[in-house]
DNA sequence: TTGAAAGCGCTAACAG
DNA sequence: CTGTTAGCGCTTTCAA
């Protein structure tokens, strides 16, 4: 029923060596002995068995990602730009949700490596002492993105979350305004969140504004949790001039909840998102936002990742691409 | 190195054909044996080679997923729904963006079957000719959502786009709507698209009202696509009271052109998307829309390839699954 | 330039 | 209940 190397090298009368080599481009093989090999290939469908080629070989060309939740744009956006370059690269992607929980973590990469994957990728989440363990005795290349771990041991790929969040802070209060607010996403266990709480903290601190808690509040990333957070606002009866908020969702989600007030966006309450997704673009007024190459994020980390993989030697294993601030409508 | 099978036989004192049963779950191991190979196995830290069993087994527990772009949020949410059925059913996805081009399309087809994945799910796009030779040389179970081939040969999850299309249409006019108009997406060897544009005729025709070509337009699904839209109506002097767009991306692009154009929504005019997507409710005015449950669709086909790997008898190979109109404040 | 042969690590009869 | 023995389809020395 299937074709196998057995059958070519039989129709072709050479042996199941040369055949392989064809298949492999190995260039030591007559072109006349190629070209009857490849007629032979052509005539059955041969089509080589990846499974057994990775069993003989230990090579799958077949890499493990995980990923916080691919339905979040921000997410998938990352995944396209993984999945471009390893297509570009010959390897295949092996796609797992984690929802940043450990446990299903530490299931998934083990699994992962049960499938003999060449290399993983771990997106966002936190890298705890459990996964490092996981990771070392892996015995294949890890690279994290839009994360890293505290000593920074493993390859990364990130933006300067900390400088962002400073960058989009600081450009608030250089416009005068006294009170900045900020809407941060979950920060327990999580290095984002807390580099980007550190660049607030920084720019209030360059600017010599003390740090006032009742500005503080976190969401949850969504639209809706940006809601909650104005309302929580709201409630403490502070009203600040200008808001910052650690992702577009959750921006969305404090402008329409401020102008359910009666707020006038950019008027009376100026609003920073953070990511640059295409949101920022679908709403009216049009998001003001941290920019954060979303795509090369993903594509790097899998061009990094490759380059572990071919042995190849690395200059740099803690990428930090640019940010910048993207200017619109929800500031003036 | 790695420790395999062997290694943990014997340091059970036992065969490698029990290992084996005790890492399979076969009942036919005594309980002390299966508890010494099971000692055997963590101290060890023994992880069965995947790659391996897949070869002697022929079954890699794997499904690839064609999907036309990861990046958009419909598939992404779609990707959702497929991945947390795989994981509940054992299974790893091997994920790989289409963009609906067919040959990259048969290449990826090509390339899964090579790493012998159980199953495949094809996500949007067209199912030619081309495709269907593909499967029928495939010899595993392919399971289409969101697209179906004309023959409807294979297996597949989708709605009722006619109907859907229909319902929006039908709404619109009930109202009192005399000139409807409808933003489609590409029309080009989709079957999507076509059957939504047979629902708006259909529509028309049941209300007694004839088909004026300046009333429909084509667009990308994209956002801009759907400025584009309105532009193209106001440029050929048509204002429609009330516009139907295929998706919710697009439907945004013609509210937010629309108000650039002065009109108020939907007092002025009124706009239905389709999907329903998140997007849908991160505007303002929330937009009436078409909902189709993405997700589900997901779900349910990743459970459907599911009962063809088991060869389990599937009742119903063509799953249509409900839509309704969500109205909201894009309608009045 | 080609072939023979030994695995890769596991499953699955078949015996016992 | 357990062990023996063939493969699964391919890569990869090693010889020739």
């Amino acid at each position: 029923m299937t074709v196998t190397i057995y059958d070519v090298a039989r129709e072709a009368n050479v042996s199941m060596a040369t055949v392989s080599r064809v298949v492999n481009g190995n260039p030591n093989v007559k072109p006349t002995t190629r070209k009857k090999v490849n007629e032979a290939i052509s005539r059955l469908g041969y089509r080589p068995n990846a499974v057994a080629r990775g069993l003989a070989s230990k090579k799958t060309t077949t890499v493990g990602v995980i990923i916080p939740d691919i339905s979040n744009s921000f997410y998938a956006e990352l995944a396209r730009g993984i999945e471009d370059i390893a297509t570009m690269y010959k390897y295949n992607i092996i796609l797992s949700n984690s929802d940043e929980n450990i446990e299903k973590e530490i299931t998934l990469i083990n699994n992962m490596l049960a499938k003999q994957v060449d290399g993983i990728l771990f997106i966002g989440g936190t890298v705890s002492d459990v996964h490092k363990e996981e990771y070392e005795k892996a015995g294949v290349p890890i690279v994290l993105a839009t994360t890293y771990d505290e000593a920074k041991t493993i390859p990364s790929v990130n933006i300067n979350y900390e400088q962002a969040a400073f960058d989009a802070v600081d450009y608030l209060i250089k416009k005068g305004h006294k009170s900045v607010a900020f809407v941060n996403g979950p920060i327990e266990n999580n290095i984002i969140s807390l580099s980007k709480l550190n660049g607030y903290l920084r720019a209030l601190q360059e600017n010599g504004i003390e740090f006032d808690e009742n500005l503080l509040t976190y969401g949850d990333h969504s639209y809706e949790s940006g809601s909650e957070a104005f309302e929580t606002f709201h409630e403490r009866n502070i009203t600040p001039s200008a808001i910052f908020v650690a992702s577009d969702e959750m921006a969305i989600g404090v402008i329409h909840s401020a102008q359910d007030h009666g707020l006038l966006i950019p008027n009376n309450l100026e609003v920073i998102g953070f990511d640059n997704t295409r949101l920022a673009l679908m709403v009216r007024p049009k998001l003001t936002t941290v920019a954060q190459p979303m795509y090369d994020i993903g594509a790097v980390a899998m061009r990094l990742l490759t380059k572990y993989m071919n042995k190849e030697t690395v200059e740099d294993s803690h990428v930090i691409l640019p940010h910048h601030l993207q200017i619109r409508q929800s500031t003036k």
